[in-house]
DNA sequence: TTGTTATATTGTAATATTGCAATATAATAA
DNA sequence: TTATTATATTGCAATATTACAATATAACAA
């Protein structure tokens, strides 16, 4: 098939799933990476960054914000990309839930 | 081309991305939200827990043991599988630092 | 031994992902 | 206007993923 049954799955699971889809390439975790390092939003030089032709950046740059792990303003020619701090908060509740429940476990 | 250059990408991304495409699929966040729900690691009820075929829970079972997600102990006749905390910490270690870098940023 | 139960493996079809050349678009510069 | 520069889109080939029926395996029970 390939096509994952979604449906039968919570919002919560499908969105969690989703994000997490989209840093499940070695190359977008690191755009993140770089995202952060960088001092400030305006970069307008990931494809140079990376060991990816452009229109493969693009399309990683494209699956990053469709997950809105990342948001893109238009700064003239080029696209300012920056972290959108509210996915990695969803990211890091849902982590914070699974570590609050490791805890009163026994394994 | 469907493969991944992960030679180009360092040893940490290309193990975080490996851990978030087990993630990336909504039966295998639920597997991991049902491993925490459950009182005990005695499990060997997941296949009825899900809307999916027994080789397709197998499947994605065995992907989550891959990425060391979560371990399997043989208890009888059925398996044992519970989260496997080192990863967990490992993610959550790679989301604190994004976290702290995120502060001191001006998005 | 034979049966039963739980899980894994194999094979296969449908679909998705990855990567890039070629091309398109869109903003500025000359 | 015509470059130039930066990014996106299209089209396609190679490979990966998802799902499941059929089958295999492995542990225990009778």
């Amino acid at each position: 098939m390939g096509v994952s049954k979604t449906e039968f799955f919570t919002d919560h699971q499908n969105e969690m799933a989703n994000i997490f889809k989209a840093l499940s390439h070695p190359a977008r975790i690191a755009i993140v990476d770089y995202l952060l390092n960088v001092d400030a939003c305006i970069c307008g030089d990931i494809v140079n960054e990376l060991p990816l032709a452009q229109p493969t950046v693009s399309q990683h740059l494209a699956a990053l914000k469709n997950a809105n792990i990342i948001k893109g303003s238009i700064e003239g020619t080029a696209i300012c990309y920056c972290i959108n701090p509210d996915t990695i908060g969803k990211i890091e509740s849902h982590f914070g839930v699974i570590g609050h429940k490791l805890k009163n476990k026994c394994c």
